[in-house]
Order: structure tokens, then sequence, then C-alpha cells
DNA sequence: GTGTCAAGAACGAACATTCGTTTTACACTG
DNA sequence: CAGTGTAAAACGAATGTTCGTTCTTGACAC
């Protein structure tokens, strides 16, 4: 179909993004063909090649929507008024975090964005890159906690959100992999240990 | 060469397993062929499929022994005399985990693992069991921290166990993916949390 | 000799990608 | 509004490569 509308080409890009993440999140981006991406999408072969020029840029699109989507969550919480004591705000994230570790949710495919990140340098520039303002959005967390009374005035509010922020992958990945315990009863835990 | 020493067998055998340790470490199980183990070890196609019968064998053993190790490690410092602090404990495991999170660290091939458990049953069958270890190390040391009044009675030691259980992997994946902080600075953040 | 082990050539399947062809939506003409 | 040209879009068979694995062959200890 020649001479189509901009809406029409973004909505073919978007329905093969949808199908590789579909596959990408079941069978992980080695074990997943461009066959059945393509099967998935319902479209022919020249079709996706059309919008993709390789496997590998289907991939990386596919791991910059997840991480990007984790940044705009986190960036609210951070951002919230009036600041949230730090096991609200861990418990904010934690619910955003269970969301994601369904087979549909996009924690699958970060697990698989961490292992690609390892091998391919250009990834792992934008990985950390992400990661770096993750860490951010929770130091910034620390700090209103601390301006709040709520941390002593002379932590590190930087290593602090580093810690409060492993927390939240830590638990998906316990769900995810290990049978761990769910959302309530990890966030108790959380309180336990920031409240006490 | 026939008729040879079991303690060749098993040579061999290990000799095997440390080269796909190291390619798998490198470029991960997908990125890694046969034939690059193969060349690592020094030895032809024949031998290495004498001894291990397929690549996901290989790919088993690798995680298994990964798992395992880590399971040691985690075991003593439950067991400690007199039991640790919890700020202690966690910082132990994190000394081990900072000790593999290097170019030959194992915690990379932990993420493959984490990446191939999604796709293997049973890989993901045998990733529960260890880590439900694991957890159960850390559900100890949470138990005889609350023995020692360093916990509130009421306490739900299994749920803290695998919130402290979290901080670990949660240090490491920021450290390859993050550029996170070095283990002392986020030692003492956790002291921060703990401490308070 | 005989049994064991290693070597590496060979194999078939699966892979990502290319490319020549067909289809189709739209612009233009009268 | 009908007819036609055209270029974009989709198609899918074909390609060349790489992969994991098997098989045949030879070497050496006993």
């Amino acid at each position: 179909m020649p001479r189509v509308s901009d809406e029409h080409l973004a909505a073919r890009r978007q329905q093969i993004l949808d199908a590789a993440r579909v596959c990408f999140s079941r069978d992980g981006f080695h074990a997943t063909s461009m066959q059945d991406v393509i099967a998935e999408a319902g479209l022919s072969v020249g079709a996706v090649y059309r919008y993709f020029k390789s496997k590998q840029e289907l991939v990386t699109s596919i791991a910059e929507d997840v991480l990007e989507g984790a940044d705009a969550v986190l960036g609210e919480i951070a951002a919230h008024e009036p600041p949230l004591p730090l096991a609200d705000a861990v418990e904010r994230a934690l619910d955003f975090a269970d969301g994601q570790t369904g087979p549909d949710g996009l924690f699958r495919i970060a697990i698989q964005v961490w292992g690609e990140a390892l091998r391919d340098p250009e990834l792992a520039v934008f990985v950390k890159d992400r990661y770096s303002r993750f860490r951010q959005h929770y130091a910034t967390i620390a700090r209103r906690a601390q301006e709040a009374g709520d941390l002593p005035p002379d932590a590190d509010v930087e290593a602090v959100g580093a810690a409060l922020f492993g927390m939240v992958p830590a638990y998906a990945i316990q769900r995810v992999l290990a049978d761990g315990p769910d959302k309530k009863t990890y966030a108790a835990a959380v309180r336990t240990l920031l409240m006490r």
C-alpha cells in the first residue's frame, strides 16, 4: 500500500514492536528468531525489514522502551508532593515492579537486557545512563527524606539512594525466579528494616 | 590415547568447564558457540562431546556450579559464631559478591542464568531451589539477630531474610551495569538504613 | 591384537538477511 | 468521476552462513 499515512506507518511499526515484545518476553532475545517475530506480527519478512533494519535494532528498541517506562514511573515517585517517607516511596516502586513480574510484564525483558548489556557496549552505555537516572531519583527520595528528618543529617544520600534502588529489582528477581514473598510481605519487611 | 586414569578424565572435564566459564562470562551462553569453547579448551570437537553430550548440559553444569558456590559462602555467614549483626552479615555477603563482579567473576554468569531460567523449566526449578536456600540462610541470619534483640520480636524473619538477601544481587547489578557506588560506600548506606 | 580416546571432516537444520516480484493506495489526467 | 500511471509497501522464495552434533578415521596403551 503506497502513499500511506504517517499514522499507518507508526501503527505498523508499533505492531512489530508489540510482537517482538511478546516473543522476547516469552523466549528471550536469542531464542527468538525473526521468523517468530514476523509470524507473531502477522506480517512478511520484507515488511518487518522495512521498519527495522536488523534484529539488533529490534532488540535495542525494545530495551530502550522498557527502561524509559521505568524511568518515568520513578521520576513521578521522586517528585511526589508532599515528599514520600522512604518506606512509602519504596513501596510505590514495588507496586510498579510487581505489576511487571507477570508473563506479560516488562521485568522478564529487563533481565534479558542485563544479559545483553554485558556483551553489547552500545546497549551497556544506554543501560548505565538510565540506571544512573534511576539512582538519581532514589537519591532525590533520600535527600527529601533527610530534609524531613527521616535520615541522619550526615547520611550519604547518593549511596542510600543506591541501596533503596536495589530493593526493587531485588524484589522482582525473587518473585520471578525464586518464589519470593509477595509484595505485601516484602514491603512489611522493608518497613521493619527501615522503620526501627 | 586409551586407558587413561580417572584423574585424567576428571581433569579433562574440568578443563572443558573452565573454558566454558571463560567463554560464557565473556560472551553469554547464546553468543558462545561450541567452537568457541572447544578452541578455548584447546581440544577437539570429538573430545568435548565425549565429556558433555550437548551444549545445554554444559550450560546447566556451569549454572549449577555458580549457584552451589554462592550457597556455600552464604551458609558459612549464616552459621557464623557468634551470630553476626544484620549489617555485618550483609557486609560479608557484599564482600563475596564484590569479588565476583569482575570480568572473571561469576556474577556475569549469574545474570545469564537468570535469563536462561526464564525459558528453561528444568533450570528454573534448580534456580528456585537454590534461591530458596539462599533465602533460608538470610532468614537464619534474621532469626538470630532477632534472638539477639536486633529485630522486633514480631518481625517476619522469612520476609526480612528476603529483603536482606536482595541487597546483595542488587549491589552486584549496580556495580556491573550501572557504575554504582563501591562496596564501602554501599555498605555504609546499608548501615545507615539498618542501624538507625 | 584390542579397547579406549581424540581428532576433525562432514552433515543437516536453522538462522538473519537480501532481493526480485506483486500488490495496492493515491495523484493526476481528461 | 473513470481511467491510468506510479511509487511505496508488502511479500516470500532464495541465499549464504553458522550452528550443534554425528561419524569416520587413526593413534596409542596395554
